[in-house]
DNA sequence: TTCCTTGCAAAACTTTTGCATTAAA
DNA sequence: TTTAATGCAAAAGTTTTGCAAGGAA
């Protein structure tokens, strides 16, 4: 088997993957979806939809910006992925969407996925009345050291 | 003394105090400078830059958005103010520089202080290998309660 | 057919920039 | 007078929207 049939079945099996999972979710699992959706999923990430976008087309696809926001939003309101805001100058996709935390590193933009078990929390505010908790955004600030 | 006074007095002297301030940090107190220093820093609280050029505007003064954008730049980069990255869709501008946390009420949109007593990390990871922490950025998110 | 998705272009929105004018030291 | 700040308009960057065309059920 050479690689290319390699890279070629795992391609494959990945999308496959993907739209199951779509499919599981209520989405329907098509073409430009289940691109994006591979895209992201094939790995913990954080993608920008310009990335996203820039990607696609450069593997040859058609797709259109309109259709990048459209999916990575409808993606994050099912819980697929996830929004953050990491500096105002642009969203990030995070295809983690198990609970964990980011360093950041303001030197060279990179985001970091930090899991949970690394940081405890041994006391926390109450939520303030009418309201309840959810979730925890935390973002390590780090910069290049001195 | 009337109310009209007490007033006028009170934004008389915060604004002195903040064009105090402005020349500690090396800034030119000047008139639009002072106008946004003094709306911002007369207490704590979260503001965009269009809320401070509509506030500036509805008061009578003649601002334009550069200038607001500008100032606001200028004080982050100063530490008189810190810009907050709450959800992606605008800049928010913290009068409160001091070490604190976030409350975000998802349904409101509104910004809570959380002090820094209130939060304990009994574990936090390393930074990695090159770099230094720079800081620690939490949103507690908060939504109505069912 | 009917409904949903896509692409394209334009619009919307926030923020930055260029440049002539004005204000501050 | 000399430098820096301001206003305005335009530009830039990101994200959303309207609508016609295309595709799936």
């Amino acid at each position: 088997m050479s690689n290319m049939d390699t890279n070629a079945s795992a391609h494959e099996s990945i999308a496959v993957r993907c739209e199951e999972r779509l499919s599981e979710c209520g989405i329907r699992p098509t073409g430009q979806r289940v691109r994006i959706a591979s895209l992201l999923l094939c790995a913990p990430q954080h993608l920008s939809a310009e990335q996203i976008l820039a990607t696609l087309r450069s593997s040859g696809a058609r797709v259109s910006k309109a259709t990048v926001y459209n999916t990575l939003n409808l993606f994050a309101a099912r819980g697929i992925i996830r929004q953050l805001s990491v500096d105002g100058s642009r969203a990030w996709f995070d295809s983690n969407v198990e609970a964990h935390y980011h360093f950041h590193d303001t030197s060279s933009g990179a985001l970091i996925d930090v899991p949970v078990p690394e940081v405890e929390f041994s006391r926390l505010p109450s939520p303030p009345p009418g309201t309840e908790f959810a979730g925890i955004d935390l973002i390590i600030r780090l910069r290049k050291k001195a």
